[in-house]
DNA sequence: AGGCCCATGTAATCTGTTACATGATTCC
DNA sequence: GGAATCATGTAACAGATTACATGGGCCT
């Protein structure tokens, strides 16, 4: 009950295949939801059953056809009753943050190394949040895009993205640094 | 696979009880990982059967009896091998995210509201995070206690939390102010 | 007596992941 | 001919949520 309003916002914008959705919701470019084909693939059957999108056949000559969805006005319905209705709490669930936990009492420089690694993705993340954030601008200044932009709401998400991504690795580049000086006093002592 | 780790993680500094895992694993204090209790009462049982955990019954007078539990050596060596495993991508799930991104065609005014009862939480929360930060810090100086102290890992990962609440927090307002001056604009239109 | 906190679960259901399966077209 | 991309699923399993169930002790 909830992979299925993100979908629903996500085809506001645009009509959409399983297989486009699949690559929107994959790691990297879903800045607010996460999911894999098959779920989505399972998810618009549902919607569409439940008359929520339609779909729509696309005859392709170069490439396998496919079926497009978009939002009914059942769908829009559901998603304004969707945003009323409460949040559900959010959550982050994170191995590394795991690892980090107990780094002290397993091993630190193995966490090290995943944590800088981590760090390089962050970066790569950031890279990719700030060309989509252009693009979404489309040459206009930040401050007018926000104020008179037609749509921002895709463009809030993914600055909150970009800020949260900028946070994490700066943190795991401070925990990198910190558990290899510790390592360095605990070979002293 | 991985809320098992995470119970293991918690059980390194502290034998812990169900119960007492459940208000560490609920929403406010858990800065690393979620679990219901009922989970939790199921993870331990496979947890000790498995035998990576060690349970003992504590007779209390005044309270319910109850069942603390401790990692085993078996344990430690499962906590290590996972820390040197790959890890999973991390992910971050939100109500408030999918309602913002959908906000200019749903009811801009609603979210509004959500976001900054939602930057009220970030704040609590926040000042949580401080509140344990200050309590692992026990008097010393930050740079001393990162540098020397003897358990960093959970003080780490608090950090963080703090952090991303932080960003959270400013984004929230942020956007309910940008909501608001839209909705502006377009009732004069 | 009623409400709250402590304490621990079972059962049913829903969601998400892993493994498997198929087939077209383009590029090298 | 083989790999990559496009395109869509099914089936089995693992993980998480919701609903339900129970009972002792403390405080007012």
């Amino acid at each position: 009950m909830a992979l299925q309003h993100a979908v629903l916002a996500t085809l506001l914008d645009h009509e959409y295949s399983g297989y486009q959705l699949a690559k929107i919701f994959d790691i990297g470019v879903a800045n607010f939801w996460h999911a894999l084909p098959q779920q989505l693939y399972a998810e618009l059957g549902k919607l569409e059953q439940a008359g929520l999108i339609r779909g729509r056949r696309v005859i392709q000559h170069d490439r396998p056809n496919k079926r497009v969805y978009t939002v009914t006005e059942l769908g829009m319905a559901e998603l304004e009753r969707f945003t009323a209705a409460e949040a559900k709490p959010s959550f982050f669930r994170d191995d590394l943050l795991v690892k980090v936990y107990a780094a002290d009492r397993t091993d630190a420089v193995t966490v090290m190394a995943q944590l800088t690694e981590r760090a390089e993705q962050a970066k790569s993340k950031i890279a990719l949040f700030d060309d989509i954030l252009m693009r979404l601008r489309d040459g206009r200044d930040e401050q007018e895009f926000l104020r008179h932009g037609s749509r921002v709401g895709p463009y809030l998400t993914c600055l909150l993205g970009r800020s949260l991504e900028k946070e994490y690795h700066d943190w795991c580049l401070r925990c990198a640094e910190l558990l290899g000086t510790r390592e360095g006093v605990r070979d002293d002592a």
